[in-house]
DNA sequence: TGTACATCAGTGAACGCGCGTTCACTGATGTAC
DNA sequence: TGTACATCAGTGAACGCGCGTTCACTGATGTAC
């Protein structure tokens, strides 16, 4: 608790972002809601935690949630939002020469890190994993899932159109290839949650090797290609 | 109304499968709740019809609903279910020797119209077609599509596998090619549902259209391949 | 440095709503003799 | 062909539940002078 009394307010910061006390307890209460709800979510379950539950463990009342988050779904996904938009910004900021899958093998590549520690401002990065396996056994939890990331992808699928200088509505390849990246992601993380290694350096291993088997698998000939 | 009164109760069919009063009037309260609801989500929307509105157009109680129905989403996807099957099927009868993605291609392709008479079997089918496009625009039944749409790939990948003699757990190749179709699937169903020609006949031009793409779309440089 | 006022996060209680369930019951269809 | 009983689809009413909303209110933070 460093609280204002000393000599010299804008001691350190660089005093342009100085957050304010009201500021900062928004920031406070919303994250410890966040922290409250992903820790029941995942002692458990996302269906057997009610809103009133979460307002409880964070020691507020049920309103002030609905304060800060739209509904149940929206708290889930908070941290998934903000990794998500790392995600987007590092394709963003791949050299336009760069081959579109390359661009978002890369981009994925590059994000990994940044996306970690992004999530841990928020939330223990440990905990935020441990929910995607929550996420990937729970329907309600699953299509919510499913429907943003096919949000996400349109957004992906506009920056590469605009990378190459096509129109997104009368060339097909950019929502081609997001689709068949995206459709890879899934796949691996569905296999990463299901299995007793779901640390992040393990799902990061496998997408690398399925995001290898993407020309193998649709070759015409598997017996042939055989390892 | 054909009701018994007639002198010859065995006439016309096989005799086998006589499905006797109560298993018909079964069926035709199912049929008439199934039409009622795609007919009310269709005009009035998803969101916007109850469970309770479903029993009144069919003229039964709520409780006789939920007879028929787990639940609301499972009564919005009891006619995707039977076309769905009607895929599976037609992938496990292509000969073995055909590549994955051809059989999945050409299953698609035999898909087309069996799945169209099937559907008649129990709404029209242009009643279908107009549903699917309130699908893809209400978030609620756009997520659960899509968690089906998973489910159904599992299971198409393990077909998939079976063909080649693989083991899906040891081998990427299987998950890979089915979600990189159910991807381009998902593209074409969501650009379609988008325009005003929403027939049948223009779904299955545009997922050809896309499907030839996919090549495309992954090689490196897509400048050099432009059209 | 102190006072007066404005803003706005948080409160508590009550409510509307629709999904899905439970209960004891009725009446049509099916079957045995 | 007729009677007695069994099965089971459909009924109607009431309920539990959790999400998300609405209301008038309190008290802490921020700002103007």
């Amino acid at each position: 608790m460093k609280v204002a009394g000393t000599s010299a307010p804008p001691e350190t910061a660089p005093a342009a972002s100085r957050p304010g006390l009201r500021e900062l307890k928004k920031q406070r209460t919303r994250d410890l809601l966040l922290r409250s709800a992903l820790e029941l979510f995942t002692e458990r379950g996302y269906e057997e935690t009610t809103v009133d539950d979460i307002a409880e463990a964070a020691d507020v009342s049920q309103r002030t949630f609905f304060r800060y988050f739209a509904s149940k779904e929206d708290a889930a996904f908070f941290v998934s939002r903000l990794a998500e938009s790392r995600f987007v910004d590092a394709v963003h900021a791949r050299p336009p020469e760069e081959a579109p899958l390359d661009a978002l093998r890369m981009a994925l590549a590059e994000s990994w890190n940044t996306i970690g520690e992004a999530v841990e401002q928020l939330v223990p990065l440990e905990l935020h994993m441990r929910f995607y396996r929550v996420v990937e056994s729970t329907p309600a939890l699953l299509a919510a899932h499913l429907r943003r990331a096919t949000e996400l992808e349109e957004e992906i699928a506009r920056v590469v159109a605009a990378r190459e200088g096509l129109d997104i509505d009368r060339d097909p390849r950019p929502r081609v290839v997001v689709a068949v990246f995206g459709a890879v992601m899934r796949v691996t993380e569905r296999i990463w949650s299901a299995r007793d290694d779901a640390g992040l350096a393990a799902l990061r291993d496998l997408t690398t090797t399925y995001l290898d088997q993407v020309a193998p698998a649709l070759t015409g000939n598997w017996r042939r290609a055989e390892t």
